[in-house]
DNA sequence: AGACCCAGGTTTTTT
DNA sequence: ACCTGGGTCT
């Protein structure tokens, strides 16, 4: 009935056209900066639609953020129409598994109304198991156990596996010991509290499906076609997830750029991406190195750069965009000289060009860089947003009033428990706390029902008492109210929130009264949120409005209300992976900063670089380095050295501006400059 | 339970 | 330099 799928492949480029219509077997799309990775996946599903291959749900195609899955909805729906668009399985590793798992924990010992324990969550946690244990000194932070904890799940470690395994670092060496053990009584803490972290969420379906052949074949037979966007981002457990999901029939189609692998850090194994045909020997490898993006300048930079790294598939970017200006590089004195020189290049840029604020980007690579950046455009006036920080759900207000949610949809959540029996204050402390967690592991009571019997048997500490009561009347009436949906969730919620006076906590416990109503601010945007929800949701209940509260990070949400708004964009480079701006300025090109300095004591240099030739292929028109001859570093000032990824930038493509000199420097033979005015390089140490 | 003080550690971040 | 977290004192 569809038009016939030629019709899909007009307009592509031969390679683009061949990763489109090879639509059977495994295939590898090595799709470089620029080069229309995201089009050949639409038209992809398109075509196999078109074809009368698959049914839209028989389609999988997996992304790894929440931005990347809906634009991609969007230009499948501009292709095959929007309806049919919605019944593409399209989304988020994450949620993809969470789907999942909400059928069909039950299978694998969880009960299907868990919670996600978000990071915070989890540290929670992991503090009261460090606590516990207490065989350690009390220099261990959870935070460190929960970095290693989840790099071992992202791994398809269990906690048995852990003993054996090697030793990253000589932070790690120190948590060696008790890692397996805290990683174990975690993990059955998290079981105890019916809740799921980030990881688990990959690592329980992977289970479900190791250990229940009945729901894989399921799976197997409903998706025909899967694929998956940024391939080199994948991690074990993920591959393991594909590897199982394709099965026999192996209809997987990867698309990704080694070269911009960027996440190793986290689990991200470059190896999936540079195996492939290992691992699928009859695999199709489609190479798309015509960029539509950048300047052959701009081009030339990245090539030239990236050549240095040996762990990668050889390809050389290219277009058709002409030359383009030569990189301006620009040397300033420290971090505020350099803002201020960023400030007056954009307006010059604006006056020659005309560009609006919104075609700016300033990329660093660490995120303390931008609090002199901010503090120059303030002054100059410059509209600008900075995107990272804090996440919206991930405030303390915010967190507190979800927890009371989660409290209610999952009785068993430790975590969100442990938040909230004290919030506002009833004079629930640690002892009672203590007691309670005794009680729990005595009787196999869950939280709720501990507390209740702590009062029976009358060893809840006097002062207590009343808090306790009123603890368990507020969470006994309104998980009633929800369960029998006697008002909208919205309405609720509102009136829980009033139940607890939580206007009036914020108000004692903030020190000045904008704190408290910023927050109380945060609180009516939950609320709120919780109202659209209501509205805009196919199914809209408790549980799943908290799912998406941990799956959707609000950088989703803010970017289409911000994105009229013309501003400088400020970011860090991991962020603007995927991205692109016709200006990008790149901030802090030095080294100890771009390469950081703990690279190079880890041996990641070749990531670092990879992070480097992502900065440069965001720029559409035009690149401008800016490097500080001192910085503070530490609290302490420091002179710095041009970074060592310059020097593998031909000298032809560079124009340096010396706004500063570096001081003399007393070396075996001192050049005799009475005016250093380098016309090119960085006049310290070379190679 | 809450205020205060000292020590340690400082990349990148999505889900 | 600055923030966080934990320990101690009131």
């Amino acid at each position: 009935m569809s038009r016939p799928s030629a019709n899909f492949l007009a307009g592509l480029n031969p390679q683009q056209a061949q990763a489109v219509a090879c639509t059977e077997g495994p295939v590898l799309v090595l799709a470089g900066a620029g080069s229309g990775k995201t089009r050949v996946i639409t038209r992809r599903i398109a075509h196999i639609l078109g074809k009368g291959l698959a049914q839209p749900k028989e389609v999988l195609a997996v992304t790894f953020t929440n931005k990347a899955a809906s634009e991609m909805r969007e230009r499948v729906a501009e292709l095959i129409g929007r309806e049919r668009a919605e019944g593409v399985v399209l989304s988020t590793f994450h949620s993809f598994c969470l789907r999942v798992l909400r059928t069909h924990a039950d299978q694998i010992g969880y009960r299907r109304n868990f919670t996600i324990a978000g990071e915070s969550d989890a540290r929670l946690l992991l503090r009261r198991v460090t606590d516990e244990l207490r065989t350690h000194d009390a220099s261990y932070s959870p935070a460190l156990f929960q970095s290693a904890i989840s790099l071992r799940k992202n791994n398809c470690q269990g906690p048995e596996e852990v003993e054996a395994g090697p030793v990253r670092d000589a932070t790690e060496e120190k948590y060696a010991a008790s890692l397996a053990e805290v990683y174990e009584r975690y993990q059955s803490a998290l079981r105890a509290a019916n809740s799921l972290d980030f990881d688990d969420l990959l690592v329980q379906t992977l289970r479900l499906w190791r250990e229940h052949a009945r729901l894989l074949a399921g799976a197997r037979r409903q998706f025909k076609y899967v694929m998956v966007d940024e391939y080199q981002d994948t991690n074990r457990v993920q591959y393991e997830l594909l590897r199982l999901l394709t099965g026999e029939r192996r209809n997987l189609c990867v698309v990704g750029d080694d070269d911009q692998s960027i996440y190793g850090w986290r689990g991200a194994d470059i190896k999936n991406i540079l195996d492939f045909e290992r691992d699928f020997p009859e695999a199709t490898i489609i190479t798309l190195d015509q960029n539509y993006r950048s300047t052959e300048t701009i081009l030339r930079a990245a090539n030239s750069v990236i050549a240095n790294n040996s762990a990668r598939r050889e390809k050389k970017l290219w277009s058709e965009l002409g030359k383009g200006r030569a990189i301006d590089w620009i040397l300033t004195a420290d971090e505020e000289a350099e803002a201020a020189e960023a400030v007056k290049w954009i307006q010059h840029v604006r006056e020659k060009s005309g560009a609006p604020y919104q075609d700016f980007a300033l990329l660093y690579r660490s995120n303390i860089q931008s609090k002199p950046l901010e503090i120059a455009f303030r002054r100059a006036g410059i509209p600008y947003v900075v995107y990272g920080g804090q996440d919206f759900f991930e405030r303390a207000e915010v967190k507190d009033i979800i927890s009371y949610l989660k409290v209610l949809a999952n009785p068993a959540d430790e975590a969100a428990f442990l938040r909230v029996v004290n919030m506002p204050r009833r004079g629930i402390g640690d002892a009672t706390l203590h007691q309670v967690h005794d009680l729990c592991r005595e009787e196999h009571l869950p939280l709720g029902k501990a507390l209740l019997e702590l009062l029976k048997r009358g060893l809840a500490p006097p002062a207590a008492e009343k808090g306790i009561r009123e603890f368990l009347g507020v969470v006994a009436e309104f998980r009633k109210r929800f369960k029998e949906r006697q008002g909208t969730l919205q309405r609720i919620a509102t009136d829980l929130v009033l139940a607890i006076d939580y206007r009036g906590e914020l108000d004692r416990a903030c020190k000045n009264a904008a704190q408290a109503i910023n927050r109380w601010q945060n609180v009516e945007l939950v609320l709120n949120a919780l109202g659209e929800y209501e509205k805009t949701a196919k199914t809209p209940g408790l549980m799943e409005f908290l799912d998406e509260s941990h799956l959707n990070s609000d950088q989703d949400r803010k970017s289409k209300a911000e994105r009229r708004e013309s501003a400088v964009t400020l970011m860090t480079i991991h962020s603007a992976k995927g991205l692109e701006f016709p200006f990008v300025f790149l901030m802090g090109i030095e080294d100890g900063l771009l390469p950081h300095e703990t690279s190079l004591s880890e041996g990641t240099l070749e990531e670092e670089r990879r992070l480097f030739y992502v900065a440069l292929t965001r720029a559409r028109r035009h690149l401008t380095f800016f490097e500080a001859i001192s910085r503070v570093k530490h609290g302490k000032e420091r002179m710095t050295k041009t970074s060592r990824f310059v020097q593998e930038i031909p000298e032809e493509l560079l124009t340096q501006h010396a706004r500063a000199a570096r001081p003399m420097v007393e070396e075996r033979v001192a050049p005799p400059q009475p005016k250093p005015k380098p016309k090119r390089r960085a006049p310290r140490k070379r190679g």
